[in-house]
DNA sequence: GGCACGCTTCGCCGGCGAACGAAACATGCC
DNA sequence: GGCATGTTTCGTTCGCCGGCGAAGCGTGCC
């Protein structure tokens, strides 16, 4: 029989300009538990090493290698060199938009709140989406900013309201002085499904958090860590609470906090 | 060895909320040759019979029997039955989106004029991508807009310079009075890897084509059918002809100019 | 009803590729 | 230089999965 199969394309098939073929390639490239855990872990843009990869994904070092060459060569990898260690990362920004458009799709459809007795993620709570706030958090404040009136939705993007230019100015936040960039725009989760804030606003936010202690990155990891120190801050500036939270969520959260 | 594999997965597993090994069993759907080649074919949201969809995938009915059930129960397409027929179409945009995010980074950065001897799927040649204009005649508008000194592109986002503003005020096109939307910007495209125009001007001009009877969509589908008087419109406005696309990028400039 | 057709189910075969361990290679620290 | 550590290469084993054909429903047309 000479139908092919993902792995039959050899060097001479190249030349085809197949993209079926190239969109079964990188699929079978994600496809496999191991590769898909470390490329999840790599969503939030840091370099891990081969051994830390190899942990994250449950197997041995030699088999973390082969998986890691492979998704090198597809392109959706780049290798740094540092020292005796080799890092690893995304290749590039739209390798991380089509893992992220994929996790939508993969994401069940129904179980928005999940409402899974099972203890969530921390991911779920709070977490990084490239450089701004995600996960429950990011979309209650997302919603918040709205309901506050600072911003104004009446297009695709966002548009800050005087209200709000002021009240993050307070807060020494304007992030319309940044460069060009988009301000502000609702950012799809793939967690929770409903958007966040996403644009320059949105990172704004997130270094504003973490530079006055609201917020503490996880070590490698996109899950941020919400102090008691944060929610009494959130609260206040922006009426964000833990029962604002989606209920269910919320109850959970209640617990893991102090 | 305790380890999963993507098909390890059991009704038990069902209930660990587990994106990577959701991730991985989506991108394993998309991953066999078959089933991209499938899933390419209904990007256009065509439904189509399961028998076509063997031929398009080159496997007996049997086979692709199969692979349709498999990513129908993953929720990657939507089954209607009608008569002795039964159609399988995409599940959902999020899934047209996720196939086109992979597209781009399957894509090899290099070959962009495909120069493929093969006849162009129509999808290539003009399609509608959210509410805009894409394909080749997306790709061929955008270049001539700037070309004609219509758009100016100094910043991530396009500008629209007096000529244009005039110009585009002539076909009663003023695209800035829907404000709070981003007025232009490239929008990058699959199948030609070029971008074309999205934001509140590709919208206008898509309108604009399909109420002048330029642009007919064909039913169920992205596509867009080009009108003989479409032609003819388009290139005395435009200066955009049928010869100009479709070419390798050369002999596409040279075409196009005046 | 009967035949044709579309599609799915069943059973079987062959091969890709994922896993591991051991050993080779590279780098850095003492 | 030696040793420890990080990473890759090699060789082997094993099982999932894609392929087909034949047979089993279901639908529609004479």
């Amino acid at each position: 029989m000479t139908r092919k199969r993902a792995s039959d394309i050899s060097a001479s098939d190249l030349g085809a300009d197949d993209h079926e073929a190239r969109l079964a390639r990188v699929a079978a490239a994600i496809a496999e538990p191991a590769r898909s855990r470390m490329l999840c872990s790599l969503l939030d843009d840091h370099a891990r090493t081969a051994t830390e990869l190899a942990v994250v994904a449950g197997v041995g070092a030699s088999t973390a290698s082969a998986h890691l060459l492979r998704m090198k060569e597809l392109g959706l990898l780049r290798l740094a060199a540092q020292g005796r260690h080799r890092y690893y990362a995304l290749a590039g920004s739209e390798v991380a938009r089509a893992l992220e458009a994929l996790l939508v799709v993969a994401m069940p459809s129904a179980p928005l709140p999940p409402f899974v007795p099972g203890t969530p993620p921390p991911l779920r709570l709070a977490r990084s989406c490239y450089d701004h706030v995600a996960g429950e958090l990011g979309v209650a404040w997302h919603d918040r900013l709205l309901a506050l009136g600072w911003l104004g939705a009446d297009a695709v993007d966002y548009r800050l309201t005087p209200t709000g230019k002021e009240a993050l100015a307070a807060l020494g936040v304007s992030p319309e002085h940044t460069r060009r960039r988009r301000l502000a725009y609702p950012c799809l989760d793939w967690s929770v499904r409903r958007p966040h804030l996403g644009g320059a606003l949105g990172a704004a936010l997130l270094e504003l958090g973490l530079a006055r202690g609201w917020l503490r990155r996880q070590p490698d990891s996109r899950a941020l860590d919400v102090t008691a120190k944060g929610w009494r801050q959130l609260d206040a500036l922006f009426g964000l609470r833990l029962e604002s939270l989606d209920q269910p969520s919320a109850a959970r959260l209640k617990a893991t906090s102090g």
